[in-house]
DNA sequence: AATGAATGAGGATTCATTCAT
DNA sequence: AATGAATGAATCCTCATTCAT
């Protein structure tokens, strides 16, 4: 009878003190979800570590599903923008693959949370999921391309490629930057600088 | 907190129709959990599926999670014979890795559901989800161990790398087995292969 | 994915003992609906009536809703029982229409709750308000037509004369059956039966 | 509890603009209180639709309970308005019967949203319900009485009288102003004039 | 006069688990 | 072995209302 007002429930803050509580919640979100995971946590542990009222959470967000989205393509954001920063002025692709690789890592140490996040992603938000390593996949593919293209690496299939190499990635993050940090992340970086530089044949 | 089996709670079917009937829970669940994920699959979904009675579901299993705990466990078996089978009979490790992969791919493709168990137990049972990839990863990384003193493929760190092409499979199968199948298993098994043949260096 | 299961939910006592706490629950929200109103009744006050626990009510019901909704096609089979067994017998249609003024009079004071609930279906489940006066329209509606064929009324608009008398019987019954009692049943049911008999031309 | 105007609350508005503003309010509610009931209906769709702030509305309004019964009383001047002006000139009572059965059905036809506010009265602000038809009726009453004594319609008990008819109405109204048009006012004004004139029995 | 941020009590619903039969 | 009734804690979300600006 009256879907006609798209934005019918604005609930982006229209003052400073709006911005700031809302951005005090998804802090919140952000520490709670890294911490305890999506379902362990309630809206009102947000909202405790918020410091603000359990309704306040609904003047600024429409569920717990959608807060959880918001921080996944947040993190798309930080992630790349903290990866571009350490990769800029490397002298070639393999050299952008390992510090690329460097500091995905040290990403996953530094921001053990977000990293968490953007996994349970896959079975909160699939799509958000989805989005996230495409668009992460495309811009791959394209470097990939584009250094072929300069001879920088041999040619080959290079949508198949990209996904290969953010799966080294996320794993290698998993378990040294995650699950345990025995092996520095230079020493990650190198061998994984290796393996496309030499491949794994016995020369 | 105690997952010893006491003498009190012996939940081991003893007749042949118990033992088909926790079979059809099991099955149910594997479906369930598959389909819609661990948290929103009810008990009494599973039961109404396996077409028990609610409490029937405790007769042989102490909870929720441990049925799901049962059901990684025995993935494990199920993948690792899988891939075990179509492995046999290559010719070096390089040959191994191609129809690994290919294999590995052709089972997400037939068992989706069993591939996302596997990928929720990072959430639902962390412990499960480590020892699954870790039994995994020694296995894989003894087997590249005993590759390089062969002369099959060079030498390197073992761990790191057998974390890589772990993560390589995952994504792959995930990418090309579970969103969407425009790949055929051969073509990825081949650029895989290739990528360890000679690496990404321009030649 | 799977909607196919129509039957997915059933919650159909299945025991003598389910049977009765079901009708328990039932006649607990009778009391209730009718004492304070749909929504200020809690599914809480309908439960401690019942002397069950809170969620022993999903048990049965599917939603709040929908015992509202059994409970108005539940009064409608009751006030028609009441009114028909009061007026079997009468000599003629006029007779019919002085006994069932009366009959609904008395059933108004003897059911105030029954009778709240009906009228506030009206906003809680509209659709279950007009199946319950449309089919007692229809039947109305019929009893006249009929009456007229047998010569015991003249003829006129059988459809708007059901509605008519039903408007007449439900005001009658609100303002004197439930309101206050000043009115003995007789007494109205004398004057609807003149104004029937006569119309309200001056003779 | 307390309806009395204390001077530290007055909410009258003071200025052209203040006036305004209150109609505004005024209007919506009427829109959403029609269209959705009071219960569904929150204070953010009113001050939505007014255009206006959540908080003005406490400007003008002390409660959401308030404006309800304010819309309740408007109507009550709206509805008499109508009719007396519909039946104005009429040549005795059964006409003025007539012609206000059409102008009330007119009405139920031109302002449903009117009509549904009064009918769920009953339950939002039973006072404010029985006030409205209690006038109504008190009217109604005195006109047929004046009637009698002028000899255009036969004697009988007034108040009585006067609740039937309003119930023809009212139902007439609902069934065939507000549900459907299927039939014109004046076929239900015409029917109801001849009841009155003839009553039902056969001549 | 008007705004919109903040509150928190309140209520419906879900669901893993227990238990008597 | 199997059943299904019963439990009640847990949690999401709504919304009337207040208040500082």
């Amino acid at each position: 009878m009256s879907t006609l007002n798209t934005e019918t429930a604005n609930k982006t803050p229209k003052t400073a003190r709006g911005e700031r509580t809302r951005r005090r919640l998804l802090d919140a979100a952000e520490r709670e979800f890294g911490a305890h995971g999506f379902h362990a946590t309630s809206i009102g542990e947000i909202t405790r570590r918020a410091k603000v009222a359990l309704g306040t959470f609904y003047v600024y967000f429409d569920s717990k599903d959608e807060i959880f989205r918001d921080l996944v393509a947040h993190m798309s954001q930080v992630t790349r923008a903290w990866i571009a920063e350490r990769v800029a002025g490397a002298a070639n692709r393999l050299e952008v693959e390992r510090q690329g690789t460097k500091a995905f890592i040290e990403f996953a140490r530094a921001h053990t949370d977000l990293y968490r996040i953007v996994m349970e992603a896959q079975f909160v938000a699939p799509d958000a999921y989805r989005d996230y390593y495409e668009s992460f996949a495309h811009g791959y593919q394209r470097n990939l391309e584009e250094a072929a293209e300069r001879g920088e690496i041999r040619a080959g299939d290079s949508e198949i490629l990209a996904w290969s190499l953010i799966g080294v990635t996320v794993f290698l993050g998993m378990r040294f930057g995650v699950w345990d940090q025995s092996r520095s992340a230079d020493e990650l970086a190198d061998e994984v600088h290796d393996l496309l530089k030499n491949g794994l044949a016995a020369k």
